[in-house]
DNA sequence: TTATACAAAATGATATCACATTATGAGTGG
DNA sequence: CCACTCATAATGTGATATCATTTTGTATAA
């Protein structure tokens, strides 16, 4: 097992250091959902004492990302096709839901940084960069659902990113064929403030990304 | 600040204790938002290592329940007009969508269950035993949206109630006075397989504790 | 070959300790 | 009465050590 290396600023925590670390993992789908892990393994691999490796999986479990099991294994839960539907319809729940929230917030401003971040995003594609796809697309949408002050609705969306997140990656190099963004059609509906619009254009956005992931899941089955 | 004890079965982790335990203290509003906490303090308290409840607050930080504040010191945090409604509406919409998916699952024994339990609500009231009412309120609801085998929203809604929980909890004595009981017509709609009917009884059950939870928070400011 | 038993190694959990950082409060000067 | 300084206490963090439990691998028996 190898996980990537992430940067680590000096003023971060090294339970922060870990957490982000893992993270990082889960998103980009280096540990293979099913692979069992141990916190001494990680701990060690990480060059780090197990006291702070325990805190980052226990936040971990609390988001569903890594599972707890009892026969001290820690492990990324498999994925099903019930389980990917439900992650996803919950996804088009909320997120239309803090979008919808969002709206009346947004500035001119705020709209035209998002316009960037769609920019940076046509970018990495172009160039390939993966990585850097996944993490503009997340901030992108972060973003729009924070423009609403008192939101909540993020932290539970970070979760369901989470969960989702080894499959859409595996999707992701997919979806450039498809060639439809469905990223512009949000901004003109934000730029119109078109609730409506913007509920349907967010919600394409996601279920692309559902009937794209779903293909992938029934290519490959779980392992025996 | 004193922090009410809760039952330790002899298998329960003591880091499983501490969270079980302080998410009580949070849910019956056992420590007032705005209070200041620190870890060892809690330790001390509890007559444990740091190690197990640093964990412990953790995983309660990321279900958004407690703030860890770069001060070196934890809290409650204070609710404001602004974000007790978003709350509220987010729970609207995610336990409607948790209900929505769950209706086709549930069996006929599984809503016999929840009229048992809607049965064991009336007898805490009438024995004025906010706390049970509390406890089994949220089991209904938990126990209506897991029919769905493959269900996700839970933890989410989980952590909606979570931060809620001092307010609702402030807010309970009042509901009795209402006299309207939600849960007879969600259960009807349950029994009527009435995905419309039981998404309006749902959304009234949870909008009548906004309206009480919303004067309460009118009639006590926070602190200055 | 398969099943069982058992010893050895690995693991999770938690208390303790050491260290750097931060808060606190008394004392001082304005 | 207020602002500032600074020594002391308190705190968060993380490494280490210990213990009980579980897993693992090997050897023995069926």
């Amino acid at each position: 097992m190898r996980i990537p290396e992430t940067p680590r600023s000096e003023d971060m925590t090294t339970q922060d250091y870990a957490y982000h670390r893992l993270r990082n993992a889960v998103i980009v789908g280096a540990i293979p959902p099913g692979t069992s892990l141990t916190f001494r393994g990680i701990a060690l691999e990480f060059g780090l004492s197990p006291t702070p490796v325990r805190e980052a999986i226990r936040r971990l479990s609390t988001e569903n990302a890594i599972e707890v099991l009892e026969n001290r294994r820690l492990r990324v839960p498999e994925m099903t096709a019930g389980r990917l539907d439900e992650l996803l319809e919950l996804r088009v729940s909320l997120e239309c839901h803090a979008a919808k929230r969002a709206l009346p917030h947004l500035t001119d401003l705020q709209i035209d940084e998002l316009q960037a971040l769609d920019d940076d995003m046509d970018r990495s594609l172009a160039a390939g960069d993966l990585d850097a796809l996944t993490r503009t697309n997340q901030t992108f949408h972060r973003s729009l659902y924070s423009a609403n002050p008192d939101q909540a609705a993020v932290p539970l969306v970070e979760s369901i990113w989470l969960q989702l997140g080894p499959f859409l990656r595996q999707v992701l190099h997919r979806i450039d064929q498809d060639g439809a963004d469905y990223h512009k059609a949000i901004l003109s509906a934000l730029r119109a403030r078109d609730a409506e619009a913007l509920t349907r254009a967010l919600e394409q956005d996601i279920r692309n990304g559902s009937i794209q992931a779903g293909r992938v899941l029934l290519d490959t089955p779980p392992a025996p």
